[in-house]
RNA sequence: GGGCGGUUAGCUCAGUUGGGAGAGCACCAGCUCGACAAGCUGGGGGUCACUGGUUCGAGCCCAGUACCGCCCACCA
């Protein structure tokens, strides 16, 4: 064994030799009936793993590792989503380097352009998290389009359609206008932009033409599509107006004056033109004022043909003309500078044109009252705490889900219309046939499903349903879910509101919002800032351990630094661990691993190990990632490295069997507890140890072990002599011949010990016992604090007193 | 505009019923002994963002302020 643990192949090797002997598969290990189950958010086809997947897959590994070492079934679910905007865009994109576009080659041919690209290319986040030793049951990867997963997604849909919940609209959508596609709220990216906003008069129709009302807009353009001027209800300077008719420059047309308490009548000049063809408040104000819904921008984005002579000309020339129009007339009041929040479309970053547009709509409010009832019975909890109360409130406000996207790529609508216009669902076509009856001919609606309408699937449909499996039996309801807080609402609340919908019981009853990792300075990893780094880096180059290890440590809060050195911390842990199994191994010749205490450190180590394992038993069910690493680090370096193995070396050396079997037992303790964080050190080393019975992988957890609870300060006394001697150069009277030996074999007095300073250390001892004397002389603070902290004081005032006479004065 | 998180050592961060300010890294010094390309030991270094309040006692609780960040949001 080398001096320096190398963990570049120790770990690619033994996550090939986990995989292939079945150990990452659903049930290894398994001892239990109780299962326990995390599906991984799948991640997009096309797409890399990032830092946060990463921290992720850490997290799940951690819980699902911790689960299979304590004989449960466990299983990870492993796949991908179809990813239906970015995927197509990738391929469109090829597409267009090749001199042709999705719309030359025809529906069929992209579809299958898309298949053969991702088998191609796609797909490669799996490899990424093998690397990072997530042990995912890959052998079910399961993936959104497959042929199975897609017939679930139908069923569904047919099973909201019967419920009554899914209707189709004209409303207003988010249209992107290089997708070609309608996006949902939670797609639009909403980003701050400097605009110009123009105050422009809209005469009385019936005035002398200087009088009118004054508004405001940064799409003069729209104006072309305007249907109404609205006022508040309360605004005692539009009042009168209200009833009258305005006209709207530049196609000159006469409008209404509405009063509706959506105007803010602090904004801008407290009148508002209403196009509700092009801008959601104003749809709702012309639906509420049963206002006609023109529209004069196209789906490219340009005016369109009932824009009349700007008919085909860009918003930005529309909006020039409409200006100067009203300025040649004095129209235009003013124009000023004005920065506000534009929608964008969070894949392209195009301008989102509001427009209205035919889509196909789910009802909300009825399909999620099962979930808000579920979360607030606490029947599926969200940590931490605060993201409980958002999931609450998200499913609160949910908004009708608008389904259809007019892309290719994705579930196809199980919709067909009659040559009459009447719509019917089914999930097969022969199906919607014998609805319609024989003869009648159908068209299949052209437009796929939102990508997130699968993936609300996720939890049951990689396990079978709608068949009635045997999968579907044993592991549903799963246990946990864990994900980025970004996507709550679009997935997270989804799958347990489905999960409801269609067996009665949530999909898992603890959902783990883990932290966003941001850049090291502070800022959002992204690719388009030139901030992200990739976690391949750390792991090729300190080893996977130590970057689950760092990722761990650093997830304390919910938005966190990425820490380089937090990751250098996991590497030295593991080289420790790596080094003072050399040194046992070394020193322990035949002998095989038995527990036999003998002597006071083992007593000790055997209660502080029992005490770590509850510690971190305590964190993994908290979800406290972070101070489990902590826990570790210390148990590692400062109780088994510092103390028990410096006290027993010299009884290893002098090959003492009962200390040999005893500190290859406790090492495999240590290793056990430490497996789940880092997986691949503590596989290595055990492998090496005599006697293995499995792989660590499937070894038990450490069972709760009291029978040396007493001694866990059995060391107190020479932890305590060893801090005065090093500070004072003065050899502390030790009680038993334990304690002399493990002092002399810890602190080794004499060798190379500087002098020290008795006079210091007095003086520290002098005001630690002047404090404890005042605290405890002041009468408040002996009858108001607790009965254990003024204890603990008056332990503390004798400790000080007893070290003080050892110095002698 | 709403919600949430953060502000503690040079850096990254712990600090869980309010009770002597901590860790890792970095820095300085000593040691080097048969695991440790290092390790061990000791040390310097902090108005716990700010202002009030409650309390015998506040990093922690309350009110407010200021910055930083994330998410959400239709103010044209």
């Amino acid at each position: 064994m080398e001096s320096l643990y190398r963990p570049e192949g120790v770990e690619r090797r033994w996550q090939q030799t986990w995989e292939t002997e079945g150990l990452y598969a659903a049930g290894a290990g398994r001892r239990s009936d109780e299962s326990f189950v995390i599906c991984v958010p799948p991640p997009n086809v096309t797409g890399e793993l990032h830092m946060g997947h990463a921290l992720n897959g850490t997290i799940q590994d951690v819980l699902v590792r911790w689960h299979r070492m304590r004989g449960y079934d466990t299983l990870w679910q492993p796949g991908y989503d179809h990813a239906g905007i970015s995927t197509q865009n990738v391929v469109e994109k090829q597409l267009a380097a090749e001199g042709t576009s999705r719309q030359a080659i025809g529906r069929e041919a992209f579809v299958a352009r898309t298949w053969e690209w991702l088998e191609t290319t796609g797909r490669t986040i799996m490899g990424q998290y093998r690397r990072l030793g997530a042990s995912l049951d890959y052998g079910r990867e399961r993936f959104t389009m497959d042929e199975d997963y897609v017939r679930a997604v139908l069923t569904f849909f047919v099973r909201l359609w019967q419920r009554g919940w899914i209707y189709r609209d004209n409303r207003i959508v988010n249209w992107c206008p290089f997708h070609q596609t309608a996006i949902s709220d939670l797609e639009v990216e909403h980003v701050e932009t400097d605009d110009t906003l123009s105050f422009v008069r809209y005469p009385f129709a019936d005035g002398d033409g200087l009088e009118g009302i004054v508004v405001a807009t940064v799409r003069p353009a729209t104006m072309l599509a305007d249907v109404a001027v609205a006022v508040h209800p309360d605004d005692q300077r539009y009042a009168a107006a209200v009833g009258r008719e305005v006209v709207v420059p530049f196609v000159e047309r006469r409008v209404p004056v509405v009063a509706d308490e959506r105007v803010d009548p602090e904004f801008g000049s407290g009148a508002l033109k209403v196009t509700p063809g092009h801008d959601p408040t104003d749809f709702e104000i012309g639906r509420a004022h049963g206002l006609p819904e023109p529209m004069v921008i196209g789906l490219d984005g340009r005016m369109n043909e009932h824009a009349g002579r700007l008919a085909g000309v860009s918003q930005s020339e529309a909006n020039d003309a409409v200006v100067a129009w009203a300025e040649e007339r004095g129209w235009l009041e003013k124009r000023e500078h004005y920065r506000h929040a534009v929608g964008t479309c969070e894949r392209c970053h195009s301008r989102i044109e509001p427009l209205i547009s035919l889509q196909w709509w789910c009802r909300m409010q009825e399909a999620v009252a099962p979930a808000i009832e579920a979360l607030r019975e606490r029947r599926v909890r969200y940590h931490p705490e605060s993201q409980h109360r958002f999931a609450i409130s998200s499913l609160e406000e949910s908004p009708d889900w608008c389904l259809s996207r007019q892309l290719w790529w994705g579930h196809q609508l199980p919709i067909w219309y009659t040559p009459d216009g009447a719509a019917v669902c089914a999930v097969t076509e022969a199906d919607a046939q014998a609805q319609v009856g024989e003869g009648v001919p159908l068209e299949r609606d052209p437009d796929v499903l939102d990508t997130w309408f699968s993936s609300a699937l996720w939890p049951y449909a990689t396990l079978g349903w709608p068949d009635e499996t045997p999968e579907l039996d044993r592991y549903y309801p799963g246990d946990v879910n864990s994900t980025a807080r970004e996507i709550i609402r679009l997935w997270e609340n989804r799958m347990i509101w489905t999960g409801l919908e269609v067996f009665g019981e949530p999909p898992f009853h603890d959902v783990i919002i883990h932290s966003t990792v941001l850049a090291p300075d502070g800022r959002r990893m992204s690719k388009s800032l030139g901030t992200g780094i990739d976690p391949m880096e750390p792991i090729e180059r300190h080893g996977a351990d130590a970057t689950r290890y760092g990722l761990l440590k650093i997830s304390s809060t919910q938005d966190v630094r990425y820490s380089h050195g937090a990751i250098e911390e996991g590497r030295k842990l593991a080289n420790k661990l790596w080094n003072v199994a050399r040194l046992v191994l070394a020193n322990t010749g035949e002998a095989a691993p038995d527990l036999r205490p003998r002597a006071l450190e083992e007593r000790w180590v055997i209660a502080r190990l029992d005490t770590a394992r509850h510690e971190l038993e305590d964190c993994w069910a908290r979800f406290d990632f972070a101070s489990a690493t902590g826990v570790l680090y210390h148990l590692t370096f400062d109780d088994f490295c510092d103390w028990y193995a410096e006290a027993v070396k010299p009884r290893l050396y002098d090959r003492d069997d009962d200390a040999a079997a005893t500190a290859l037992a406790v090492l495999e303790r240590l290793l056990a507890l430490l497996h789940p964080v880092m997986p691949h050190v503590t596989e290595e080393i055990w492998s090496q140890l005599p006697a293995r019975a499995s792989r660590l992988i499937v070894a038990p957890w450490p069972e709760a072990d009291a029978r040396f609870a007493a001694d866990a300060a059995a060391l107190d006394r020479v932890q305590e002599a060893a801090a005065i001697y090093r500070r004072s150069g003065v050899a502390v009277e030790l009680g038993t011949e334990d304690e002399r030996r493990i002092f002399e074999a810890v602190v080794r007095p004499g060798r190379g010990q500087r002098a020290g300073d008795v006079e210091a250390e007095r003086e520290r001892l002098r005001k630690e016992v002047a404090r404890a004397e005042q605290m405890l002389a002041n009468e408040r603070f002996v009858a108001n604090a607790p009965g254990h902290v003024v204890e603990a004081e008056r332990e503390k005032l004798a400790r000080y007193r007893r070290e003080l006479d050892a110095l002698g004065s």
